[in-house]
DNA sequence: TGTTGTCATGAACGGGTGTTCAGATATCCT
DNA sequence: AGGATATCTGAACACCCGTTCATGACAACA
């Protein structure tokens, strides 16, 4: 195995997952052929077998590198420590990660049932993980008195799903731009969590 | 046409529909067969196709009989005229009636794409005029003087989005009782929207 | 009792599915 | 130049898809 074809490779299955990535947000896992991903790259479906295992494991895949790539982007952000801090931050990077990646996000939400048991529950922890990141934060601030928040398991949830709901309607050309459709948000979480 | 043979037809329709609307819960749209819906309600594919057009009417009833009972059920709640007692009352209707109707729910939102374009546009319309019933609200009440939301529009889609979420984690034998949940939402969403 | 009309069967249609694999091809190292 | 290795092609495999239709069963009315 030579080193340039290493590379070669590393570039197909990276415009393999490229291809299906966009197919799948579009039409649906279910809906997408192997061989309309292989068209998309310019191969025979054959030839994918060489960079992936099977259709679902590309579909794996693609769902464990988003989550574990919002997880890392949302570590790099190193919030503040202050909870009403914290939360500003949070929506603002919330609302910006997910309105650049549409195609992942639907994914993600959305295909959870065609993976098997274990691999449902790979992705349901790094959910879960992710989730929780926030939970803390509420706690922390329903404790610190800043927050008032009856169920910080519960807040976590309500705020989440508001949140990523912007994805369902915003579009960079609409009436509002990206700044202040994070901002409206803010405020809305912010009251929502009762801060002071 | 005999009565007889009516009832009995709109029967097996039913059953189509029923069997129908678990099945692409469980698996969507496109995992599920006419074969696999044939044989949950006991008759042979062909059989199907004296009840229903054919794959993609039947998922366009399934959803439009959705859009429309549910605005039939808001209108039937006949809520208070004034706002902070209206959107309480559509808090607690939103979620007691997406969480007693999961797997509607889970198809009238997730399998929006498996439509034609001019089905799509049907349903769509449906659904806005269920959103507009709640911005209806939030802006009367921001014109009062009793809520704060910067946007309505906005606002309407974070509430929905925060509510429609429950129905992703609540389990009647859960942690928290409906009414508890209900409770819970309903403080959040009054303070989202700067309920005084 | 015979006629009419509804509904179900069972088979067929043309086509698409994910996956495998022998053989051809292209690339790199010696 | 020659051998090794990674990748691609093209065909095949066994199976499933939505939909149609001739045939037949059965129930209701005249």
């Amino acid at each position: 195995m030579t080193r340039q074809t290493r590379i070669r490779s590393a570039e197909t299955g990276a415009r393999i997952r490229a291809a299906a990535l966009r197919l799948f947000a579009r039409d649906g896992y279910a809906a997408v052929s192997m061989r309309q991903i292989a068209g998309e790259v310019g191969l025979q479906v054959g030839a994918l077998y060489n960079h992936v295992a099977d259709k679902q494991s590309l579909l794996v895949v693609l769902m464990r590198e988003h989550m574990e790539a919002l997880l890392a982007a949302l570590d790099a952000e190193a919030l503040p420590e202050a909870p009403d801090a914290a939360l500003e931050g949070f929506v603002r990077f919330h609302i910006r990660y997910h309105a650049a990646r549409p195609d992942e996000v639907f994914i993600a939400y959305m295909e959870l049932r065609n993976l098997g048991p274990e691999n449902f529950a790979g992705i349901e922890a790094l959910r879960r993980r992710y989730e929780d990141r926030l939970e803390g934060m509420l706690a922390r601030g329903a404790e610190a008195g800043i927050f008032s928040v009856r169920d910080a398991r519960v807040a976590t949830m309500a705020v989440i799903a508001m949140l990523t709901g912007v994805t369902t309607w915003f579009r960079p050309e609409g009436r509002l731009s990206l700044d202040e459709v994070e901002a409206i948000y803010v405020e809305m979480a912010r009251k929502a969590v009762g801060a002071r």
